[in-house]
DNA sequence: TACATTTCCCATTGACTAACTAGGAATTAT
DNA sequence: ATAATTCCTAGTTAGTCAATGGGAAATGTA
């Protein structure tokens, strides 16, 4: 039931690049600097979030990336879905072509509806915008520099 | 961010003695030619429960498991994290004697710390049980032989 | 007592995956 | 031209999941 890492630096990688929205485009480096994470790991994960239509990239001296949209349009749920692959607690709750002949008869099942439906309803409704409102209310009472 | 088979085997286990408890020791063997699941692998996932206290067994011939108490005092919530270890979305979240240095700044701990509050909320509400209680609902409507 | 039946216990395996690491091609500003 | 950066693909390493297998200990029955 754990979340890996790849669906949680995409988040932290989401919430950096809101945090640092200032025209410019940042780079993969300076992320993982900050955030004290693998690069060439970090590179992967980006990547998966450009296919997705989430950030933006130019390549080259001075390139890197930004948001390709304002942060209270991305909900962490939409990030996990990309990385992760799925977030259901169950895999029969997965594909609608579902080949678990067991599925009519299987009365566990609908605790495992309501374990998606409750985790759906958190990842849904949390965006990287809320993140940033957090983070800056935070700031208030501590000063840091931006380590997620 | 997928309960294994273990956990949900788990669940299944107890909710099949339920459904059967008349008495007589139920044997692995017969759980897992019902269910459909590996008798060997079920042995080690009883066992489990056995240690937790949550089943009681008689060795030997006309041996076998029934719940050491009421299907209401099984919560799946209890049973998921005796066998899975942890159901917490995140590592960070599990141990009291916390090693990962970054979470006093960790902004994103906290959708993680709705998440679990989600999850819990839903496992720790459902109990065998409720389980048999639909089961038998259903079996108003179609007859079947207890597979789960 | 002998024997079949069952739980109990421990070790092993094969496939898979998570979390990186590595190398280099393509693109861009200076 | 060159340095900096994204982009792409492949490899590695350690660990885990889902079993399988063998056999000891306990228990009812012939």
């Amino acid at each position: 039931m754990k979340i890996s890492t790849k669906g949680r630096y995409a988040v932290v990688v989401m919430l950096d690049l809101a945090l640092h929205d200032d025209g410019e485009y940042v780079k993969v480096r300076d992320i993982a600097d900050r955030q004290g994470i693998s690069g060439k790991y970090l590179e992967q994960i980006i990547s998966v979030l450009h296919k997705a239509g989430f950030v933006r990239s130019v390549r080259g001296a001075k390139g890197g990336y930004r948001l390709s949209d304002s942060a209270s349009r991305f909900t962490v749920g939409m990030i996990l879905r990309q990385t992760e692959g799925s977030i259901a607690p169950v895999a029969c709750l997965d594909s609608d072509i579902n080949e678990c002949e067991k599925c009519d008869t299987c009365e566990t099942l609908a605790v495992w509806k309501d374990l998606a439906d409750a985790i759906n309803n958190v990842v849904d409704n949390v965006t990287i915008a809320d993140l940033v409102d957090r983070h800056n209310r935070n700031l208030i009472n501590s000063a840091d520099n931006y380590v997620i």
